[in-house]
DNA sequence: CGGTTCCTTGAGGATGATCAACGAGGGTGG
DNA sequence: CCACCCTCGTTGATCATCCTCAAGGAACCG
């Protein structure tokens, strides 16, 4: 959880449902408020012309997004839609800035989520610049274990999916993957996607 | 500049000259040291088996570097190496958390530093991603550019560089960047790219 | 069941990488 | 001043890889 609720209500915030896949952000527009999850999931991407899709991250239960523009005068960088039905909280940005002013523990814990987005996106940016399809999509599934990698956990993205995370299409990524549950890296049950 | 230099000297920080192509972070190193380029630049890159390279970022007089594993307790993601000749100011790791901690003002410019370091990094991906050459050489002309776009500038790279930072091989930029100048895109005059 | 979404496979093609060789400029030392 | 070296730029030929396009199958859900 990034910010406690109940505080940013009283200062505020209002919260509003999304059905699957309702726009919440629009590529280009300007940042006016802050955005924080409340249940369900956000997907963040970016469109080509040809409508190949990058997934810039997916923002789930508690956590916020879309809150480097407010800090700097820049218009959103991606498109963020409901990936699941979800409940979102939003609140203006001058009341947003204003509450990290208030509260200097809130405004380090941003800090460190910050740091966390950039260290993401710079091996996100170096698997995927450098590598052959099988290290994008390893190092895609790294990213989004949640265990420590002692045993096999269900990997909940389509094939769809993980082809819009590693810039690759989607039949590559059915291929790779096959290649690798033939290698032992994954394990294929009834279709689904064991790492 | 992002901490005042006497500032820092305060606070126990010492200088160092590096020549260049000298290393100042390794990959994979716990990080124990704010850094400031005092004079001079630095480049922050990734390797692989190949020997490929692709480029983080470069940091020049008076920013700052390799901050996010600081914040977080992970390792550095990039190697760090001086890019010409340059003088470094170095500050531990402990002492650089605790000027944050007595200066707001600096904590929430570190904060808007981070900001635009994600947004840009995000930008790099989507077009690292989705694009053709040519765009993502566009990208990383137009995110380098110092003027608002009403003139031609020399751009200060190498073909090699351009190659490294958009993940690209030398021969394809060269190939690419002559297309872009048959097609009025950029000048190239004495080999020097105009953009 | 019928529809929708997701998965799968094959054939063919485009494109960027690779390899090899050479040219051009700038700086250095004899 | 010239010879050398080193870095950077350039070009062509060939190759490997991933994308594209097309078609169909499997799973799931109302």
């Amino acid at each position: 959880m990034q910010i406690d609720l109940d505080l940013l209500y009283t200062w505020g915030a209002i919260s509003k449902e999304f059905k699957k896949n309702d726009v919440i952000i629009s590529e280009d527009e300007v940042a006016h408020f802050y955005y924080q999850v409340v249940e369900g999931c956000v997907r963040m991407f970016n469109s080509n012309d040809d409508g190949k899709e990058f997934t810039q991250g997916y923002f789930c239960n508690g956590q916020s997004f879309g809150e480097p523009p407010l800090f700097i005068n820049e218009r959103y960088p991606a498109t963020a839609v409901a990936f699941q039905d979800s409940k979102i909280i939003k609140l203006s940005k001058e009341k947003f800035l204003k509450i990290l002013d208030e509260y200097p523990s809130i405004q380090k814990k941003f800090l460190n989520l910050m740091a966390h987005r950039i260290h993401s996106k710079a091996k996100t940016a170096k698997y995927i610049i450098n590598q052959k399809p099988e290290f994008r999509i390893l190092a895609f599934l790294n990213a989004n274990k949640k265990g420590n990698g002692d045993h096999k956990e269900l990997v909940p993205f389509t094939r769809q999916e993980i082809a819009n995370f590693t810039g690759l299409r989607v039949e590559t990524v059915i291929r790779v993957i096959s290649k690798m549950k033939a290698n032992k890296k994954i394990d294929i049950v009834n279709h689904k996607i064991y790492f």
